[in-house]
DNA sequence: TCAACGTTTTTTCTCGAGATTTTTGGCTTT
DNA sequence: AAAGCCAAAAATCTCGAGAAAAAACGTTGA
């Protein structure tokens, strides 16, 4: 199979190496901004964005265009690009539409999954797990990897969801979650529930009770809402003003 | 507000001005696919198109990426840009995908909307109706007409919804079902049952009857797709046929 | 002090040409 | 006849410079 460029996720977990220039800077670009890299709102200049990431001027517009499709990058005509800004009200429209995709695709996938899928997901709840310890142990670039093995988790749990674009509009939501959870991680770590509610979702898919399953996974994803929206306004309000001031 | 280059509906059905090549080059592009004028699966040549879309390679270059977001284009690396490929099952999971989340829209869109939103609904209905008039009498054009105000009708019932990502997919799904519509017309016109569907959908929301809407919308979506797929499969297939060559 | 206006600066948008990769077509060999 | 290989052709990808638009800034006048 060829490598496509989409947002999607990959079906597995290997290194991408990027066949382009124009898929670099995209991935660069994505990723930047997910970190929190470059601020919501902010506008991105062309002419000194293409010295940071080292390609042409049309090069990086044409990246910047693909980041338009995760709805991560907004085009005004004439006037350039700018980060896709966020909000409280947006993040609760992300998480109200995310469980109602989610739990939909995780009931298609416990009734379709074979074995090879429950080892999978095995195999991801053991990487995640041993992640979580290690964020216990505050060591010091596991943040990175704990992000890289949830995403696994979670992509796992609806792998064998055969509607491709359930899963599709899953991956574009699952980026902008990634971005506002990254928000919060800067104020406070993980906290230490996290792992047990993962573990009971585990346990639940395993033995197959979709609906014990949907219901821990709904409470999950609403409670990481919860978490970002008890974060210190700042962030987003920060954010929301420089939307507003136009720069 | 600010004119923003996205795959979304406006709100508004009035005629849009471009403001850059690039933007004139998407929607042109755009257009082109939906209606078929560029074959599913076929591939998209950018020294051939600059030329019939008067543009350079590189602003139709950054189109085609502008068209990834709507998954009408796929871009693989190094090789090109080409349309996406349609197939069956692709239009049932599109279907279904888009049942689940017009429901969903529409639910919240009688619960929401005003007074304000029921005459729009009104005055969409209205025109729908005069269009499918036009259509039964057999008048050259008028499709594209039918398909608008199809289209307008449709926005309008979840134009009271809340959720901006719900939307934003729906714009997606459904540019997606008018693809593969269009291929159906060619063949066969609209059937006359459509137009008292419609009508029983605009009397259920006006009723603010929400499950009997969601009901016969859903058999509404449900039908156009067993009526596409009762198409002779020739242009389901050759289309396919066509990316199986990768050519 | 404030508002309006015209100039300067910055930034976006666009194009054409060159380098790299893929594809095509013919040729040889088994 | 089929498969493999090499050269030619086509297409993609990339860059830098120039035209058009928007934003910034200082000046003028009330």
């Amino acid at each position: 199979m060829d490598q496509l460029i989409t947002g999607d996720f990959q079906a597995n977990g290997e290194a991408y190496e990027p066949k382009t220039l124009v898929d670099g800077a995209y991935r660069q670009l994505r990723r930047d901004i997910i970190e929190g890299r470059h601020a919501p709102g902010t506008k991105l200049r062309v002419e000194h964005l293409k010295d940071a990431y080292e390609v042409g001027a049309g090069t990086l517009r044409e990246a910047l265009a693909l980041l338009v499709s995760d709805s991560l990058v907004v085009a005004q005509g004439q006037r350039g690009f700018r980060v896709a800004p966020i909000s409280l009200a947006d993040l609760e429209d992300i998480t109200r539409t995310r469980v109602m995709l989610e739990s939909e695709a995780l009931r298609q996938s416990i009734d379709n999954g074979d074995e090879a899928w429950e080892g999978n997901l095995v195999s991801a709840f053991h990487l995640l797990t041993r992640a979580e310890e290690k964020l216990a142990g505050d060591l010091d670039g596991s943040v990175n990897e704990w992000e890289d093995r949830n995403r696994v988790f979670h992509e796992t749990l609806i792998g064998a969801c055969n509607s491709r674009w359930i899963r599709h509009f899953l991956a574009i939501l699952y980026r902008q979650s990634e971005r506002y959870r990254r928000i919060s991680v800067l104020n406070r770590p993980v906290p230490q529930d996290v792992h047990e509610e993962h573990e009971q979702i585990f346990k639940a898919v395993i033995a197959r009770d979709a609906d014990e399953a949907c219901r821990l996974l709904s409470g999950h994803i609403w409670r990481a809402f919860h978490t970002v929206s008890a974060v210190p306004e700042l962030a987003l309000e920060s954010a929301s003003r420089k939307v507003a001031n136009g720069r």
